[in-house]
DNA sequence: CCAAAAGTGTTGGCTGTACACCCATGT
DNA sequence: ACATGGGTGTACAGCCAACACTTTTGG
């Protein structure tokens, strides 16, 4: 058995309807047949794991270009033997496609009151969200979940569902402004029925650290 | 090839002579017969990956009781195939027995000016490193790079080892003291030849985040 | 004119950093 | 007596958190 399965999991995330969202699937096999758990599955011959992550996530998705690092590797989610690599992503959710199989769609669920999972999948998600708890506060993965151009009261709003709590609007406003990670289009939103937003976009659409 | 061989990988740092020094061994067998390159070997039938690498810290060094966490798991070190989970660890060397072996003994080698490496094994250690440096701003890890009673100037330089540049003494007591994870053992050192130091301990001898 | 969200500054506390001298010991 | 490392306090600057009102628009 030195030989093993190797497996991906693709915890993805997304802020829709005011909350933090991860993806979830009906397992249509067993072991836990019908039982709700992370998208995965086994690497492909000569395939490496970030490719396997990629795939993963374009199958849900349709989406390959979004932040997609690394979390951690478990060997015991399955009782024994399989080795599984915990990635998570970040997807703006009006970008997305979801899969349509024959089987059980893929659909979003909030991280708050997540229904039990299997394989232990509740623990791979409490280890991504602090992640990426951590991460909203020392880098710009947020751009991965918002479309080009954004206000900053959605930014915001991106912000406060993440990390579960509200936040002082002028301190939020003073902080991005001061770390430089957006600029303003010109462009205005007149979506809503209210004062119209300036428009915002990432300098960087890539992972910057502060 | 979807079953594949899984290794572990453990990256084992030391402070010593002033430096931060990581465990090498000398490969005996082929692919790189010869070259040196970081400890490790896959899994046995029915092991963890956290059992491999403690067994692995074990073999090398004779220590299990330590700061040990997994690092990244890489897909690629070998060209193609096998996957290799990494570890980090820290170990005091007054309290290492390393491995004597027929072959080509493990050895300490400073992080400054490392040889080439089999794998890319640089790589892995360049991304320990990094880890480290950014543990020991927020937690307690340097618990496991010292004896159980240290003087703060003890401390000190193994901070800088690691940092790779020098401190300053009187704020990096005031920090140190002010995080509340040393506490004064009320014992001196009379080492040296020079004025006695106050010792101190760790409160925990875990991994503890700030 | 009312509801809803956008936008905007100041203050006080805390934290991190820079900086220099005296003391105890062993040789 | 001198060389070596141990031990100590202050002052300034930058950062973060608390806090409330006005403006613009659509209905």
């Amino acid at each position: 058995m030195t030989p093993r399965p190797v497996a991906v999991l693709v915890v993805i995330f997304t802020v829709s309807a005011g909350g933090l969202q991860v993806l979830l699937i009906r397992r249509s096999a067993e072991p836990f047949k019908d039982a709700l758990s992370l998208p995965g599955g086994l690497l492909n011959p000569g395939e490496s794991l970030q490719d396997a992550a990629v795939r993963k996530l374009d199958d849900e998705t349709g989406l390959t270009d979004v932040f997609l690092e690394q979390l951690y590797t478990f060997s015991d989610l399955d009782g024994r033997g399989a080795v599984a690599v915990a990635y998570f992503a970040l997807v703006d959710v009006s970008a997305t496609h979801l899969a349509r199989r024959r089987e059980w769609l893929p659909g979003w669920c909030p991280v708050q009151n997540l229904p039990d999972l299997a394989f232990h999948n509740e623990d791979v998600i409490d280890y991504a969200l602090q992640r990426l708890r951590a991460k909203l506060d020392y880098s710009n993965v947020a751009y991965s979940l918002l479309p080009e151009e954004f206000s900053l009261s959605q930014l915001q709003r991106t912000y406060e569902a993440i990390a579960g709590r509200p936040l002082d609007k002028r301190n939020f406003r003073k902080r991005i402004l001061s770390l430089d990670i957006v600029e303003p289009t010109g462009r205005v939103a007149s979506e809503g029925r209210h004062r119209p937003a300036q428009l915002y976009r990432f300098r960087e659409r890539k992972p910057v650290v502060f």
